[in-house]
DNA sequence: CACGCCTGTTACATAGGCGTCACAAAAGCC
DNA sequence: GGCTTTTGTGACGCCTATGTAACAGGCGTG
């Protein structure tokens, strides 16, 4: 059931908040990543890019809005929703708080199930076209809506784990994985399987994508993990 | 296909409630056009001219009775059928609704299937040969009207609910759908029943499917769900 | 009320993947 | 060139996701 987890990022600095929500969104499925505060907020979204990010309105230093305001700006973070929780319920912050891009916004106290609705909404929003339904590498096109990949034209068939890696993969091409954030982000948290696990999958991605002949498109990177190209 | 693409327009203030519909139209082939109030809403019919109007009674300043009332008076608007949405549910309301000229009217929490098909229904009255009333895939032939399907000349029999698990696949062939998704689309959203009924279902189509030979057009896809082809 | 049709659930069979291990190969490192 | 560390990969047992038959309940029809 690990199928497609999706990822969400908590912001926020109270810790109580945090792990109430986390831990419900846990519940129901979700992979959660937290940070407690809009710098380490931003490097995660970096690092590990979630689907859907839930932003606290009020912290020290960079506050929500900046984040917001900063993510809305960049054409990378741009799609992936926000949603904003603020203990302010004035009107006009409701209004600032959309005008700088989330895409939804709760009123604390709020109703975790409420709360939890709106994520799934936002997600069933923009998941099943998660980047872009199409994304190409060289000859390797790879169709997210039908899960179908080919290799100049040939059909490719890959098994769900070497599917979400080469997925990974092609949402940025060029850049290095360590095996633990393809864990992450392939495998879901918290299960454990080791890390070797991650090097046999990609020989089997590397046997599916040159099944037909071509070069190896996956490079391996000593001592940091993969990359394609 | 996007030939003659159908346009609605939704008027709805609340965020959330935008977007699920809108995503759910979009997906359904519609092209979608959104307002957050009535002034805007009256704007866009204006300057769009929608064939069928989404809107929510409930909204501040200009209500949505009050939008479908200058709509139903004018001579030019007046045949664009409007659905109204709203979280009342008392008799009373529902006569007024129909009174200032409404064509349909749904309440909340309404179910998605429920006001898609209502959509349809108002769009088949006004633009007979616009709707998807014929879908085809391969040989696979879908006439949503008179709920009939066959499969190279032969008549197939099959019950309400693969019927609609067929429409859905058929209405964007190759598209993978998840379990969830299929329940959200055929079954209905807050509706429980087992993942796993899904599966069943599944059969049971494939089984109608192919009763007079042919392959199986139902693809599984391995821990995420079954597509068309 | 009996009958037929559909539905959701359960139970069981099965295949297709998955994770681990062990060893081979390659890459660094002195 | 030896020695150590990292990576590649074939083999294999296990386990989970899927296919499917059987069953019981619901609901409308005659």
């Amino acid at each position: 059931m690990t199928a497609d987890q999706p990822t969400v990022l908590i912001i926020e600095d109270e810790l109580a908040q945090r792990e109430v929500l986390a831990y419900n969104l846990e519940a129901d499925g979700f992979r959660v990543i937290r940070a407690e505060n809009g710098e380490e907020g931003l490097l995660l979204v970096e690092e590990d890019m979630p689907d859907i990010i839930v932003l606290d309105w009020m912290m020290p230093n960079l506050s929500g809005i900046e984040v917001c305001r900063r993510l809305k700006t960049r054409a990378e973070t741009r799609n992936i929703p926000i949603i904003m929780l603020s203990a302010r319920s004035e009107e006009v912050d409701k209004v600032r708080g959309l005008e700088t891009g989330a895409d939804d916004y709760v009123v604390k106290p709020y109703s975790v199930i409420e709360l939890m609705a709106r994520v799934r909404t936002q997600l069933r929003r923009v998941r099943p076209s998660t980047v872009g339904v199409r994304l190409e590498f060289d000859d390797i096109i790879l169709d997210a809506e039908t899960h179908k990949v080919s290799r100049s034209e040939n059909a490719l068939k890959l098994g769900p784990t070497e599917f979400r890696l080469l997925s990974t993969f092609m949402e940025k091409p060029g850049r290095v994985w360590s095996r633990e954030q393809l864990l992450d982000r392939v495998w879901g948290r918290d299960i454990y399987v080791d890390t070797r696990t991650v090097d046999v999958h990609i020989g089997r991605l590397r046997k599916a994508l040159t099944q037909f002949g071509g070069s190896d498109p996956v490079r391996t990177v000593r001592g940091a993990g993969y990359a394609l190209g």
